[in-house]
DNA sequence: TTGCTCCTCACGTCACGTGAGGTGGC
DNA sequence: TTGCTCCTCACGTCACGTGAGGTGGC
């Protein structure tokens, strides 16, 4: 026979619990002292806690175990028991993942933000671009409108998604309102989606800018992209590309002061 | 503006919940009337517990939920909660992947073992094996070492277990002691562990028995076996099988008079 | 006397839910 | 008057943990 303290620590369950098992009568001492209510705890304890544990290590809880020592003396009847806590736990695990994928992208997208406001002094620059794979929808409208189609392909290519959200503009000149926008996000793989456009857009030279602030003050950077490229005699090529490196993120607003957009236009 | 009720069904938030986040500070009504302590919420209200929503989606507790508001106005701030977070999410999953596992392996096991008591009412019977994928451990002792032995095998093809454990007898005789036995566990993928003897169980044709009851026992059922190999004139080969289709469980012990072996003799 | 072990309340945690009991306007 | 909405306590949930305050034996 063992102390609650003794038997604490061969069980490895603390003391409170165990004076919490007892009162619940999931594990009831061999003995108590009638004078001093010390409780005494025996081997066939240890084969009870023994099963407590495994069954807390399999996230029953306390009235769940009570219900399973009650009703079951043999590993077969426990199989009902165990059936629903594997649908439990199977829901939880779906649940984790899909949070474990919204942080990723959070993340991901708020780190490509941060190093793109630290790695440059937002001058006109030239680059060259790789091709890649897209998922895009194309309409008529204005750029407020983006968000909502970004929204139906984060629906969409939620998964496989792989960059910033850009748009494409196929009008030569600034349209306030019925712009000829193309929403678009780089993607890891093809999936065929009604009225969505998935192809690779083509690589190749661009001059590029990086414009700070609200999206309304844009026409000062387009400005000096095109003197640009007028100096050099470049050029310029439809569409004209906006990626969105941050804009409102996908919890907090932000500052649209601190918004950053790459307008790239081909050569 | 809108009342609490209203309020609660634009956000999808109890009245209750939306009381708790006043008094803790994490919502706080855009306007209160002095008379009637009513409670008035208005658009940026919406926006607040908008980013709430989305918080408490993916598992901030009320606590960081508000420390995260104090801190931060743009998702860039909030990094560094979500890395946390997203550890903790990946401690979770990893522990649920584990217990997924246990459930199933107990599941599987109990299940076979309420099917072999249902579907055979213990005849001595010939039996055609396919040849298996074990992992076995051999030494000299008793039979009631073979405990020790699964353990260690469990340990280390818990992964890749693929059927009831199962004792290769090497001695003509029954000894009590300082038998020849092999503790087996059937795999499916063969890894290369000290002391492990991985490889092919040949197939063949055999005799066998389930017998029922505590291990003690199983001296009658192998008399039955043998005198029926002895009848129909066949010859016995070594080593014997006997497969523990149900013993003491994973959790339960349960009754010795209810345990499944199944005793194979290779012709 | 000190240190250790045991006991029994009673309250805290977490994010609400569930009443009870009352108000005010239609 | 009835039904609806709002309010404020106060208590329950879950599996303990954390004291407070006291006991008994070495």
């Amino acid at each position: 026979v063992y102390t609650i303290g003794e038997f604490s620590r061969i069980t490895g369950l603390s003391i409170k619990a165990l004076r919490l098992y007892h009162e619940k009568g999931i594990l009831v001492p061999s003995a108590i002292d009638t004078e001093s209510n010390y409780r005494y705890y025996d081997s066939h304890n240890v084969e009870q806690a023994r099963i407590i544990t495994h069954l807390r290590d399999l996230q029953f809880g306390l009235v769940e175990i009570a219900d399973i020592l009650d009703d079951v003396e043999d590993d077969c009847d426990v199989v009902a028991f165990f059936e629903k806590k594997k649908i439990e736990i199977s829901t939880q695990i779906r649940n984790n993942l899909r949070i474990l994928r919204d942080l990723n992208t959070i993340i991901k997208n708020e780190k490509g933000a941060i190093m793109a406001s630290q790695s440059t002094e937002f001058q006109v620059e030239e680059k060259d671009l790789e091709p890649i794979l897209i998922a895009g929808i194309r309409y008529k409208g204005k750029y407020s409108d983006c968000g909502k189609y970004f929204g139906k392909l984060g629906k969409s290519f939620g998964g496989v998604m792989n960059g910033n959200p850009f748009n494409l503009y196929y009008d030569g000149e600034v349209k306030e309102t019925d712009a000829d926008i193309e929403s678009c996000f780089p993607i890891r793989k093809a999936k065929d989606v009604e009225g969505v456009s998935v192809r690779e857009l083509p690589g190749g030279h661009c001059v590029s800018l990086i414009h700070k602030g609200s999206y309304e003050t844009i026409g000062r950077s387009y400005e000096k992209v095109l003197s640009y490229i007028k100096e050099k005699g470049y050029t310029p090529q439809l569409p004209s590309r906006e990626i969105c490196i941050k804009g409102p993120g996908m919890i907090f607003k932000g500052n649209p002061e601190n918004y950053l957009t790459e307008i790239q236009v081909m050569i």
